[in-house]
DNA sequence: ATGAAAGCGCTAACAT
DNA sequence: ATGTTAGCGCTTTCAT
């Protein structure tokens, strides 16, 4: 069943069908109407891939991200993938997806997976998949000669390549100043893997202190593995070990969970004897008592402004190369406040 | 730049040109290495959809699902996505995604979209998508004449539609027998709407009741609204208002966190005089203290099961129409043990 | 308002 | 091992 077996049906030409199917002004409301009809009694659907050959474009994007069943995915991060693949429907775009898992191996195929379908744009979600080193990189710069590049919390200074970024460091000066400046002495800066994400949060940890002329010192940032109990466990060995800390910043929300729990296992008092601010404000973090203080990401604002820039970069349009979301602190019950 | 472009610039034909691209065996290793040398050299990238109308397939599949960052929407089967993702990449298939919310009338939009891009299979993620109503089904029913329907905890029984279900009912059945089995006397059964696999649940409920002669009434069935605050306040007003239990079986954990923070703002005993038993294994299950005793619906087996089934399927295989994957019990420290 | 004809970029059947 | 030719199903000039 194709267009010249409707305009067969219809006793007209396929160009009109054509025009019936695109909706173009210039067909008689009879005409459109039997047409319509054949349609809809033949159950006739148009090939998209010739469209898409017609138009060379098919409205679809192609979204890069990291496979939200992995439990050391970030969660907000999965979110994003629902928030741009709805903003981009409201625009009549389609998505193809691709989630990788922490295999840095797939991702040059998936982004030449990407470029043969021609999709009109590339998302790439998470600062994970932008590296240190420039030539791993490669495949997102070459990418970019073909079709515009939108990163969602990553950054890469290139042309065609369009940075949304979380405000990662503002947020952690602000959440880490809050520690500082309701009696924390000694904060306990933890994560889960050094991420670009993850160094824009301990700069903003170092500003906080800096700021205040307190001393911040290496011996405080450790990389907390996977895990409830390994973590918590970890947490303790650090106490044990000697570690001195009456706070703890932890750059993910489950990292929070499980200082909550050493806490809770070793009867410390919390936030008497020790705060504790997680990060994504997720589900965890209100399924504790007490409940987690959490820095929220906005990445909702940070993928509806990527997607509705990009719509007006695709129409020539002038867009920053750089775009930064505030991002909010929320207070529960793990910190104290101010007076 | 196409296929034509490198013929010329290799001095070949289209066709050689394209048996590279393809792997064909009938390719001198001269030729084949000048072709590849002016691919990379171009960088040149074939076009999907001319691939895909020569062959009539673009090995893409659909997935519909809920919009992950719903709140409403489960966890597991967000996982779900990344799963049938990774699979369906192992065989070479790309997945277009189709997140729509809990707006059922963009269900056959998006269906729609899928048979105009030739997709190979649409996945159906969430029971919610199956509703009472034959006619509400009709696009699915009607998009299985065109493509193989792949329902992922859902079931609708049609030619072409193959359902992959997880064991709710007898989950439910083994959950709740446990809470009957360690002194439970009386269970309050707490979902968040009714869907096709919450009705399996309240039926695994009540002959966990019946097979031991014991009476399940209506009375113990209620829905809990969204958000923690919410829900404890909702348990609360049930115990205020009269209605005894001392067992909970949640349908989904977020409301089992509830039932917690309800028994821990009463100082009400967990498990000596409330029994918590979640659903999903969640992330929730494990940050909450006492950690919930829940159900894993092992929804990464079901979609292994699924993927596999539709490739052979594809392959002419027979295929039962209907598969269930066995639900596990985890026991923590919301349930008593049995001695 | 409608139609005829020429592509879009690739694959496949059939030569050679 | 390589080339020729004819589609795949639609859109888009350009006529009428």
């Amino acid at each position: 069943m194709n267009i010249y077996d409707i305009s067969q049906k219809a006793g007209v030409s396929p160009t009109t069908v054509s025009r019936v199917i695109n909706g173009s002004d210039n067909v008689s409301e009879k005409t459109r109407a039997k047409v319509n009809a054949i349609i809809a009694e033949t159950g006739y659907t148009p090939n998209a891939f010739a469209q898409g050959l017609g138009h060379d474009t098919m409205r679809t994007m192609g979204i890069l991200c990291v496979d939200p069943s992995d439990s050391r995915s970030c969660p907000s991060l999965s979110n994003a993938i629902g928030y741009i693949q709805r903003e981009l429907r409201a625009h009549d775009y389609d998505a193809v997806i691709y989630c990788v898992g922490y295999n840095m191996a797939e991702k040059a195929r998936c982004i030449d997976d990407m470029l043969r379908r021609r999709v009109d744009s590339i998302f790439i979600v998470g600062s994970f998949f932008i590296e240190d080193k420039e030539k791993n990189n490669q495949c997102i710069l070459d990418a970019a000669e073909k079709t515009p590049i939108m990163l969602i919390n990553g950054y890469l200074n290139h042309k065609n390549i369009y940075s949304f970024l979380c405000d990662d460091a503002g947020a952690s000066l602000q959440a880490v100043g809050h520690l500082l400046d309701t009696g924390c002495k000694k904060v306990l800066f933890l994560h889960g893997g050094m991420s670009g994400s993850e160094k824009r949060k301990l700069d903003g940890c170092r500003e906080a202190h800096a700021s205040r002329k307190l001393v911040f010192s290496d011996d405080y940032v450790h990389e907390c593995p996977q895990g409830v109990a390994e973590g918590t466990k970890f947490i303790e060995n650090l106490a044990v070990g000697g570690l001195k800390f009456d706070a703890v910043f932890a750059t993910e929300d489950s990292l929070a969970v499980c200082a909550l729990k050493y806490a809770q296992k070793n009867k410390i008092h919390i936030p008497k004897d020790l705060c504790i601010m997680g990060y994504n404000n997720s589900v965890q973090s209100i399924c504790t008592s007490p409940e987690l203080s959490s820095v929220d990401q906005n990445i909702e604002s940070v993928c509806v402004t990527a997607v509705s820039m990009l719509i007006s970069r695709l129409k020539k349009g002038g867009v920053p190369t750089r775009t930064i979301i505030a991002s909010e602190v929320i207070m529960r019950e793990t910190t104290r406040t101010k007076h």
